[in-house]
DNA sequence: AAAGCACCCTGTACGC
DNA sequence: TGCGTACAGGGTGCTT
């Protein structure tokens, strides 16, 4: 149970940080490993293939490589496939000896040559295994990806303007931005003081910037720090610890405590079906008034 | 283009 | 206490 506040039925919810928390641990020790055999146990976690063919296909490939594309796990294999690896909602990948205990949530379980397993564990059975020899096809559709070069503060502006939805759903469409979920997304707004409500078109140059820094930011504090961990059952770094980015959330599960930059007291709203946590002073949605008397709303400033 | 909803699922909270 | 129902979440696909 989580310190803190009360949302025990939530899940771990891996969002970037946490699958390239995840991507990282896999890559120190599964390169070089070959599968020899795959068991499904949950046939409708395989995709496109039927069990029987997913994992006689997969059978005798080597793990060449690990990394991370938005919210997917690539693996890539000897054989020019590649296994898309997508934990959803409480998909967890764990690596452990090949005669332990099965998890009550097992899915799938693939075995190594060095005496080890990896475990596809997902109680909620929303999690993908996708083996496919062109990754293109799936990954083509996702938006830029945060922390790459590629996401600069000139081309967030040049999609934003084009965009007259609101700003919150936008920033979980996945083929506007590559990673982002509904705990970074919240954290990110707060953090811009940009009110989820807004108008993706109506943000001004400097809450651009600030939103481009803030996503990056909150993204890459959330990384060192491996992630979020909001249940006990849910994502585990690789060593077996929980995230420690919990401690760290400003808005996200925080309503009803107050805002640690004004003491305001945080709200949640559903939009666009998504529970949304904000600061009502620090994300306002309407103008100051102050601005009208001739106050800069961005520096606060006459 | 944007927004809403159903669907896929499960465990937990909650009302009666 | 026990039962039924609502609900959270990401992503896709469909309708308005």
């Amino acid at each position: 149970m989580p310190v803190g506040f009360q949302i025990s039925w939530q899940y771990s919810m891996p969002e970037l940080p946490e699958v390239e928390t995840v991507a990282r641990g896999l890559r120190a020790t599964l390169p070089g490993r070959t599968i020899t055999a795959v068991k499904v146990l949950w046939a409708r976690s395989v995709v496109p293939l039927k069990p029987n063919a997913f994992a006689r296909r997969l059978a005798g490939q080597t793990i060449t490589g690990v990394g991370r594309r938005g919210k997917w796990i690539v693996m890539s294999l000897s054989k020019g496939d590649t296994l898309l690896i997508h934990l959803r909602m409480s998909g967890r990948l764990l690596v452990e000896a090949e005669d332990c205990l099965d998890s009550r949530h097992l899915r799938a379980v693939f075995l190594l040559d060095d005496g080890r397993r990896l475990s596809f564990v997902d109680q909620r059975k929303f999690g993908r295994l996708h083996l496919t020899d062109d990754p293109g096809q799936v990954l083509k559709a996702l938006g830029p990806e945060p922390l790459s070069d590629a996401f600069t503060a000139e081309r967030l502006t040049e999609t934003l303007k084009r965009r007259k939805g609101r700003i919150k759903p936008l920033l979980l469409n996945q083929r506007f931005l590559a990673g982002l979920g509904n705990i970074y997304a919240d954290e990110s707004l707060w953090r811009a003081r940009i009110h989820p409500l807004r108008s993706a078109d109506t943000l001004t140059p400097a809450e651009v910037r600030r939103l481009h820094e803030a996503i990056r930011a909150v993204l890459a504090a959330a990384i060192a720090s491996g992630g979020t961990t909001l249940d006990d059952e849910a994502y585990r770094q690789a060593d077996g610890q929980p995230g420690e980015f919990l401690g760290k959330l400003v808005v996200y599960g925080r309503e009803g405590q107050p805002c640690p930059r004004c003491k305001q007291i945080i709200e949640r709203i559903v939009v666009g079906q998504r529970g949304t946590h904000f600061c009502p002073s620090c994300q306002p949605l309407q103008e100051k008034k102050l601005k009208v008397r001739g106050i800069d709303s961005e520096t606060n400033k006459v």
